[in-house]
DNA sequence: TAGATTGTTAATCGATTAACAATC
DNA sequence: TAGATTGTTAATCGATTAACAATC
């Protein structure tokens, strides 16, 4: 199966698709036209029609899509339709947080282990998945196949740990620390910068104090 | 002070420069050129010059940028010079682990309360911040200047959550529920969709491993 | 068949990069 | 002054939208 090169834009659009789709699979819709779906989605039926047909063609002229078919492919373009096993990396709040977040399971994402390097948080179970010591990290990995790797870890030490997963082979890592991590060319990072998000909430605030404060002109 | 319209993709890199500024502050940096900036960063002079031309001239010819006036400058336009009230509305997981989160209170952004419906929940504190009776959701914010509201919530009941905020008069939402709110022209949402962020980390693991699968030609 | 709607090409729009005159 | 580097205009690139022929 070749793949051409897909941009960022498209594949950020995906899971919101496949969202959309599940939920009018779940209202027992089951077909939908890139026009009907445009419009609940609140983007162009074009858009949809390019999106998908960067990954082949999954309607039918003057039917539309089957939107559980539809639905389905979306979810191997996604990789989502296997497991992917995860460790969490930093037993804090977030790292708690996530793990304790059962949705993720939903979709094939399974939690294996969560480490951390205090004594207080070590031998303790999270919802039944072990918290194990930060020192046996590289033992738990040559003895299991983890596919994504959860950095939860504050941002002075998220670079060194970084780099021992990748020493063991790790190729994806999910980071929320506040850094950019530096990784060779076939690891990908995908990274959740919550400060920067409520950033840029408060910048559209302040955005908005402006306007209004300068008799809005629209 | 007039603004013209900031397209998404500079307001989404604003947070960015500001955290790189911050740490060349911290190393003793003065000054620097968008050329120097360009490197660290990973992006092209030209874009750090014309993203800043948005806002004003806030460097000086043959001298580059000042550092810490330009971290302070981008500080302002993001309205990170001032405090933010916020508070939470859903005490699970996530909503601990956001009011457990200090750092937030570093960038002025400062919780006020965290509001649930369990009695398991609700008088309890968390570091020193109380958590309320969701029923006094009304009464607590006709009392309180309020920024931000950030939602935790499950799906089912965000929208209602939402729709009671803005009956208050909030204008800000954080957004953690999986689902595109509905809101009013004049109310701002700034979504983290974990899930979504994940599959499009799921999805580059697929796209590499078709990559492989099929003699990398590059 | 006629109507509907896709898949796909062409046109437009916007964002990024390059170039360079202005100026510190 | 000469050198460096910005601010800004022009060129390029890429993404979105529009249009329509193909086809179910």
């Amino acid at each position: 199966m070749e793949r051409k090169e897909i941009s960022n834009a498209v594949i950020k659009r995906l899971p919101r698709y496949h969202r959309y789709l599940g939920e009018l699979m779940e209202s027992g819709v089951e077909r939908i036209s890139s026009n009907d779906l445009s419009e609940k989605m609140n983007v162009t039926a074009s858009q949809i029609r390019q999106d998908l047909n960067n990954f082949g063609g999954f309607g039918q002229q003057g039917y539309g899509y089957n939107v559980e078919y539809l639905y389905n492919e979306i979810a191997k373009i996604l990789g989502i339709d296997r497991q992917n096993n995860m460790i969490i990396i930093g037993g804090g709040n977030f790292g708690q947080a996530l793990t304790n977040y059962s949705n993720f399971e939903r979709r094939g994402f399974m939690i294996q282990a969560l480490f951390d390097v205090s004594p207080d948080r070590i031998g303790k179970s999270v919802r039944g998945i072990k918290t194990l010591d930060m020192k046996n990290l590289e033992e738990f990995l040559s003895g299991h196949h983890i596919d994504i790797a959860v950095l939860t870890v504050p941002k002075s030490t998220a670079q060194e740990v970084a780099d021992r997963l990748i020493a063991c082979g790790i190729k994806a890592i999910w980071n929320f620390a506040h850094l950019d991590l530096k990784v060779p060319d076939d690891v990908v990072v995908e990274n959740v910068h919550l400060s920067e998000s409520l950033m840029q909430l408060s910048y559209r605030i302040s955005e908005k104090r402006d306007k209004e404060g300068s008799g809005q002109n629209s």
